[in-house]
DNA sequence: AGGCGCTTGTGAAGGCGTGCACAAATCGCG
DNA sequence: CGCGATTTGTGCACGCCTTCACAAGCGCCT
């Protein structure tokens, strides 16, 4: 239930943003790579850069790079390539990046002590400007140079730094009471790193990450490798794809 | 590997394991979620689920369920469902988790010291057994009751300890290098959160997980919904899907 | 024993994504 | 000014995955 096709963007015609002719989601998980990839080649003084390399740096075909910059007009110069600050303006456009995000981490635990104190996020577009818990005990604590803040603030937080993404990094447990909270104070999009199905309304975004399952996911391969390797044929090396990138 | 199988190996004849007809990647990385879920239909005191209980609780779809499932065989009973148990025995050990697996800690930076503490690890069939990093001042700390060895060491711990998959936790740059050394090492699991590609030798699987590319991937649905909701047609809200699970 | 309701397992259809292969376009050079 | 080298953009075919819909199987009740 819920979940539904998009109805599709009319023919345009309207006149307004274009909006986006609705990008693959598979390609839309692959431009924050080829955005790194670029930032990287951009400090490396390249100006240009040919499918070919970009897709090289990327870790992807570049026959695939090449149609997902299709989808989103043509940046490119045939015989020439693709002109670096060109295309991170535009992939940093599509991505909603050229305004500076503000994001707010619930649950500072181990692992979301660790998430306010990643510079990853910070470099890339998002600022943490809350961090809230539940637990009495760590309200006030400072850390990476922020307050923690009591869940009961969250609503009045979200109002007052415009928040439109949270960040769940509670045990499972309370991981839905949260969310529905987020949503309640107008979360519209959640990255959660609780081991657990979140349930949210339609328009709410949600994206789970799930270290665990990732290493179960290799476990399997090491299983199945190591399987092959006792088997007959012999023959181990080679396996099927290795650079798996996680992205839906 | 394992004691006891439970009834009997399906295919049989061969009498050995019959390793697993090559399952569908896509199935694969669904598995470790039905186990999480089976899990807490366990605790909870249920014998067995249906297809549309159990895909419920994992958040997908039931027929899509049932076709994972069938792929491992056939464990479920027509007009009752499957018995919570005895599937959560064959998931386990067709991911191989029915033994515990080694894994290194590589960097132990603001992420991996909170990794190094997740309790996922440890409760869902792993345990890391080492933690590295190539700073000196970091070596010797202990952490969660495991001290922080050189990295230097590594290749002498993997052996001691019977590593197959390592965890990269360093900054981008040190990457690489560090993966070069766990390939070296015999590791041929590699989970990935440093924000690069890495080249390794196709018997090598390689996940990537990249915190900040998740949070631009909702980034860019929060630019879609704002872009939308501007429109004319004003009806915001019934996005196309939300519910994204990470994983390939 | 027989029938009825429920649930699994699966054939088939459709959609999505990938990758090849090539035409179109651009630049640089003679 | 024209030609060749280079690289983009894309039509097309293929394969994987998802989803529907239903037959087959199982247990329970009468």
């Amino acid at each position: 239930m819920s979940q539904q096709r998009h109805g599709s963007t009319p023919g345009s015609g309207s006149g307004n943003v274009p909006a986006f002719p609705d990008l693959p989601e598979a390609t839309i998980a692959r431009l924050p790579e080829y955005l790194r990839a670029l930032h990287n080649l951009g400090e490396g003084g390249s100006d240009t850069i040919s499918s070919e390399g970009l897709a090289a740096a990327a870790g992807v075909n570049s026959a695939k790079l090449r149609k997902d910059l299709s989808h989103l007009g043509s940046y490119g110069t045939r015989g020439v390539g693709y002109d670096v600050a060109l295309l991170i303006e535009q992939i940093e456009y599509v991505l909603g990046l050229d305004q500076r995000r503000a994001v707010c981490l619930v649950g500072v635990g181990n692992l979301g002590h660790a998430l306010a104190g990643y510079d990853g996020f910070a470099s890339r577009g998002f600022k943490i400007v809350a961090l809230l818990d539940a637990d009495e005990a760590k309200v006030g604590e400072v850390i990476h140079g922020l307050a923690v803040r009591h869940i009961d603030e969250l609503a009045q937080v979200a109002v007052e730094e415009s928040i439109a993404i949270g960040v769940i990094a509670t045990p499972a447990g309370a991981a839905q009471a949260v969310a529905d909270e987020l949503v309640a104070a107008g979360v519209t999009s959640i990255l959660n790193f609780a081991p657990c199905v979140l349930s949210v309304p339609a328009n709410v975004d949600v994206r789970k990450v799930d270290l665990a399952i990732e290493l179960q996911i290799l476990s399997f391969h090491e299983h199945r490798k190591a399987t092959l390797t006792a088997l007959p044929g012999g023959r181990s090396a080679t396996g099927a794809g290795n650079q798996e990138a996680v992205g839906s």
